[in-house]
DNA sequence: CCAAAAATAGAACGTTCATTTCAAAAACAG
DNA sequence: CTGTTTTTGAAATGAACGTTCTATTTTTGG
């Protein structure tokens, strides 16, 4: 019987819902388990899951090829699909992008569309709630906002500077012509935003732990624990962007950053009025 | 020595970090790679995951010993447990979040992700393979390349610059100090990337202008068919953010100009290799 | 009730996996 | 520069895995 497998799992359940009434008991046992018990597919051995569902690993075996498949773990990839992003993996994908003319504009811009939107998916994930609020509280309380960010995260930094300008928020976007603690231009509870990523630009991390070392609130911006920004700031904020070849684009970091400066904005707007409020009593 | 193994993800972050500085190179790799792809644990196979890092597997069983744990399998456990736990999925999550107050910053950065996801959709449909194509071209074959964009479009002129200065292409950051005529940098046969999104900055539109008038070629970056941009234009790639209030994140221009930028890199090479290819005939 | 067919259990197979071992190379200290 | 320790790469090992084969049991049809 030239059966043909279901290919993704709302397919596989009508396609089981179909069949699962013909089949012997056996099968029908492996049936039954699968609908109950789906998840348990994506990680679980042919042996664990046929012990779990009571029934022996050839009878399994049987049950996957009934459906279509060529065996277990063709079927487990179906399993694994359904879970988050999609897996095989990225490696393959760009292997597979570029044999088939990868860099044409349309297949890069594709590529770069992809990579957007799972670093955005990313970002919720690696950003918790009480990082940003604390953040936002201290960039709320800061009388000045310091920036900093060189080359591929200059354009976060200047971003940032325009929008807490448009916000009416104090700030001072930072070359690299000297430290802070020589421009005497911070004080003990300004912030500074520090942004970088690999490879970390020295000039960057220094400014930060000047700022540490000064006593100021500092955020860092950047792309995993390991950064060396990590040991000089007060809150790391991490987005990490997939990478498209050796490029990277900024999407997920830019949302992160918009929000992050309105937030503020709206903080400060919120301790006005409450000011206000307390004032007119 | 009696390292006790991280039991969740978080503390796995936190016990890498101290330690991945006193790491060699190799155990080091391991470590990158598994903070920026943690996702793959859970699915992958040592071999799998030791090729995509760079590492021979044993050199990933001994990252895996020195975390603590007794081998990859055990290592492994951890990284399945992150995704059972935080399932249900990301669509859920961002649509509570949506609803839990207005102004919180998480509920910002939702609002920020969800409108750079469907702009990143939305790119897809608007640009053109062949507009995208042209504009390829276009700049593969500019002697030099002009950039500008002012206020928010100024971080996007700033990453197309640092963009093309890392992939080797002539190009030059345009301030408004004065125009293209004045400056006789700019010559027929060199292009003008002009970004600009409502509202149009009048500096912007005459630089385009300029360029045009000066039979450049003229590539616009802007949000609608209406934009003043447009009639200055020899091709108009269109990206329209959408916005989260009255801000707007740049999510989508980001994806759009790196894939512009490393296609132009790639048709260079592609062009060189050609002529190359027929100077050895 | 009997013969033919289908289904099952359990063992057996070849493969792939995680893990260990070990010699060569590299980094280091004296 | 030399001897020692650490780190590394490649092959070896044993266990676990998916899969198949086959004798046995169960079901089916006359």
């Amino acid at each position: 019987m030239a059966e043909t497998a279901p290919n993704d799992f709302a397919a596989f359940q009508v396609a089981l819902s179909a069949r699962a009434g013909a089949m012997p008991k056996r099968l029908r046992q492996c049936a039954n388990h699968v609908i109950e018990h789906p998840e348990q597919l994506a990680f679980a051995t042919v042996a664990q899951i046929s012990e779990a569902a009571g029934v022996q690993p050839s009878a399994f075996m049987r049950f996957c090829q009934v459906m279509g498949f060529s065996g277990y773990s063709e079927m487990q990839k179906l399993f694994r699909g359904r879970f988050g992003g999609q897996w095989p993996d990225y490696a393959t994908r760009l292997a597979r992008l570029r044999e088939s003319g990868g860099d044409s504009p349309e297949a890069l811009l594709a590529e770069f569309t992809e990579a957007g939107r799972q670093s955005l998916d990313r970002l919720i994930d690696q950003v918790s709630p009480e990082q940003l609020q604390n953040a936002v509280n201290a960039l709320a309380s800061a009388p000045l906002i310091h920036i900093v960010g060189f080359r591929r995260s200059f354009p976060v930094a200047c971003y940032l500077a325009y929008a807490y300008e448009k916000l009416g928020c104090a700030n001072v976007l930072h070359d690299g012509g000297g430290l802070l603690t020589r421009q005497s231009l911070a004080r003990p509870g300004d912030a500074l935003i520090a942004i970088s990523f690999a490879p970390y630009t020295e000039q960057a991390i220094a400014l930060a732990q000047d700022a540490f070392d000064l006593g100021l609130t500092v955020i860092a911006i950047t792309d995993s624990v390991l950064s060396p920004l990590a040991q000089y700031s007060t809150i790391r904020l991490q987005v990490s962007e997939l990478d498209v070849g050796a490029f990277r684009s900024l999407s997920a970091t830019f949302s992160l950053v918009a929000a992050l400066a309105i937030a503020t904005g709206a903080e400060r707007n919120r301790r006005q009025v409450d000011t206000f409020m307390l004032k007119s009593d």
